[in-house]
Formats: structure tokens, C-alpha cells, sequence
DNA sequence: GTACCATTTCAATAGGCGTTGAAAATCTTC
DNA sequence: GAAGATTTTCAACGCCTATTGAAATGGTAC
């Protein structure tokens, strides 16, 4: 008998510290258990990728039981395309980008990533995890480079060697957001856009129109 | 009594087939059951990344029993170390590059740079890998890219902003990286060290002496 | 040739993973 | 306020993981 009053005035009177148990059944409306999640998410698969990555881990993060990623999403998967989802289309920014003088595009482009990547960050820091440790991720990003937005710049900027220009233009887009956004290489980290653009436009304005004599 | 019969001769007449079960104990000398886990943990630590990777996976490709890696290496961490231990000492190459003439020290960084990952392609790209899967690696590789890199290269070329200079060379170099070793990325994937050399190192020139006019 | 040692496979261990179903608790609707 | 739907936790499942110890086998030294 005192067990039982005992344990219910435990569970009754605990305050919401992180190792309480909290008490089953719904929860008292206002709190957002699917935004929860895909906060939680965002931030874990950033810091891990998806296949480190722990539904478990995740759910603790929110504050919640780790069946609830199968109650909102399906699943480790759907929680995953769910977070990753952009709200933005990455198409429309490019081709504003693309279009417009041909002597300032390499300004506009990373203007336009540096801009995008800065205000999501944790969202593509994930992508850059899992493109990273997944070869099948790769391949797709891969695809999706080169059809949108390689094809699109030499359809657009009439040279020579096209691909190879653009290639080398997504190396150096790659790599900032690889020391920007993953390997937090400080001062490239917290330098101001206007600093990343000055200093990095003239590499891609390079890249798409300079000569290449050497051969390849 | 048949049964065992046919058992035995089961097993004595199998041949090496890939489905075939192996017989107990020492294997005839002559096989390097270490240099061949070697030899796969370096490709499916390249291509799945420390975690992903599995200790059975590699063994299998090995041809070889899990325990061979406890055995051998002490554990699956221990195999990582060993198989991306570099057979050569960095900062000897980059001691190399960066003494010399000072007007083409970026086509020596670039030029070392390829000629390295283009020799041990499997073992940089684990640890690429590896680094963008995990945080800790992550931190590690940027205090030794800051500290046997970047610190050395300030230290020699007397510049202003030093720093913010040789962390936009390094990521050119890490993009670069990326893109010919981690995502295939064509052409640039396929294309000879000196076509390499002849696009990037303009590059990392201009970022090593330009002038820095914006604020930041 | 026999005892010993190094090497290898097999079987079993404990632990973590994603996922599932049932029970509990709240909200909504009538 | 009673009935039903929705949300949440708990407990358990099956699977896969790295690791370990015992048994088996080939080589080696005497």
C-alpha cells in the first residue's frame, strides 16, 4: 500500500527535469511534437549524417518517445526527406542568377549560394553529411549538379570546354561550403559575405571565361 | 553412415567457389590474411565511411572470418587506423612545396596536392569520408589542416590576412578533393594532372597575394 | 614424429538499431 | 458527461553489430 502511494506521488510530483519519466497519453495541446522532431532531426543528421544517425537519438533530442518518428513520418527515412526538404526552389535562385550580364554572373552565383547556404545551414550541412557517406546520395547529387545547374550554365555562357569550366566552378563551391558549413574552418567560417563573394567571384569569373591552352 | 560420407566428401571435393565454406585452422603460408584485410578495409572504408562500414563486410570481401580483425588489429577501430595511416610523411611534401621560388608555390601546393590523392585515392577517400560523417574527425582534421597547413604557409609568406588567404586555399583543395575523388565529378575527375595544375593554381595564387580591399 | 605454437573458423555473447502493437491519457464531439 | 478519435509512452520484437572464447588445423622445433 505505501508502495503504491508512494510511487504515484513520484509521478505525480516530479517536475519536468531531463531524466523524468513523463506520463503516457496524449500530451496537452500547444506542444508541437512533429516540429520538435524535425528540429531534433535537422540538427542530428547535420552533426552525424543519416546513417549515424539514431531515431533514439533524435527522439531524445525532442523530448519524445521514438515511436512518434513512425507515428509523424513513416519512418527514419520519411523523417529524413521530410527535414531535408527545401522550402525554397534551388532551380528559380539559379537561373536568376545565370541570367543577366555574363562579365557579373560568377558574382551572382556565389552570391546566391553563400546567401542560401548561410540561412540554412544546418539543412544543407545535413545533405553535405549524407552526400558524403552514401554512395548512392553522391550519385544523385552528383546528377542533380550537373543536369541543374552545370547544363545550365553552359547552355547559357557559350565557350569552350563547358564542363570542365563548370566542374571546376562546383569544386570551389563545394569546397567553401565543405570549410564553411562542415569543417568550421575559422576565418572562412564567420567571414562576412560581401568578403566571401569579393574573394571568390573572380575564381569562378576565371574559370568560365579565362583561356585554357594546356592540353587535357 | 552415408550421411557422413557424403558430408566429407562434400566437403573435401568443394571447390574454392564463393559460396564454399573454408576448413578450420592454419592456412598453407604464402597467404596474407592481414595485408588482405588491409587491402579491403581501405576499400569499404572509402566507400561506406567508418561507421557505415562493417567489420563482416570487410572480412567477406577479404575472404576471411570477422575475428581475423580482433584478431589482427585488435578491434574494428584499430583496422581504420592502420588502413589510412599514410605511407608517407605530409609535412615533408609540404615543407617541399612551400619553400622556393614564391611567385609559383601555388602551382607546387596544387601539384603536390594531385599527385598525393592521385597515388592513395581509396585511403584519402576514407578519410574524406570519414571527416564529413563525423564530428570529431572533422575537428581533428581542422587543427591539422590549420596547424601542419596553414600555420606553416602564413608563417613563410609574409601577408596580411594570412589566415583568411590560406583557408580560401584550402578550400579550393578541399573541393577539389571532393569533387575528383568523392563524387566523380567529370571531367574534372578524369583530367590530367596538368590541365589540373594550369586551372587551380592561378587560383590559389591570387588568393595567397591579392589584394584584400573589401571589409570583413 | 611428437609436442607446441600460430592461425583460422565457428558459435555464442551482449548490446544497439528501427520498428511495431497495445495500453494509457488527453482532446473533441455530441 | 459519455463515446470515440488522436496522441503518447512502454515493452517487446527481430535483426544486425562488434567482440570473444573454444575448437580445429597447419606449420615448426626438437
Amino acid at each position: 500500500m505505501a508502495d503504491v502511494v508512494e510511487r504515484l506521488t513520484d509521478k505525480l510530483t516530479d517536475s519536468e527535469g531531463p531524466g523524468t519519466r513523463r506520463r503516457r497519453g496524449r500530451r496537452p495541446s500547444g506542444e508541437d511534437t512533429r516540429a520538435a522532431l524535425l528540429a531534433a532531426a535537422l540538427e542530428v543528421f547535420g552533426e552525424q549524417g543519416f546513417d549515424s544517425a539514431t531515431v533514439r537519438g533524435i527522439a531524445t533530442r525532442a523530448g519524445v518517445d521514438a515511436a512518434m518518428v513512425n507515428h509523424w513520418f513513416g519512418g527514419k527515412r520519411g523523417l529524413f526527406l521530410a527535414a531535408i526538404q527545401a522550402p525554397f526552389d534551388p532551380t528559380a535562385l539559379i537561373d536568376a542568377a545565370i541570367s543577366g550580364d555574363p562579365d557579373t554572373v560568377a558574382e551572382r552565383i556565389i552570391r546566391v549560394f553563400v546567401t542560401a547556404w548561410d540561412t540554412h545551414r544546418s539543412r544543407f550541412r545535413a545533405l553535405m553529411r549524407n552526400i558524403a557517406g552514401n554512395d548512392s546520395a553522391a550519385a544523385t547529387m552528383r546528377d542533380f549538379v550537373f543536369n541543374a545547374v552545370i547544363r545550365r550554365v553552359t547552355d547559357t555562357i557559350g565557350v569552350d570546354r563547358a564542363e570542365l569550366r563548370t566542374s571546376l566552378c562546383a569544386s570551389q563551391l563545394i569546397g567553401l561550403g565543405m570549410a564553411r558549413y562542415v569543417l568550421d574552418l575559422e576565418p572562412l567560417m564567420s567571414a562576412d559575405i560581401e568578403t566571401v563573394v569579393a574573394m571568390i567571384a573572380p575564381t569562378l569569373q576565371r574559370y568560365l571565361t579565362a583561356d585554357i591552352t594546356s592540353a587535357g
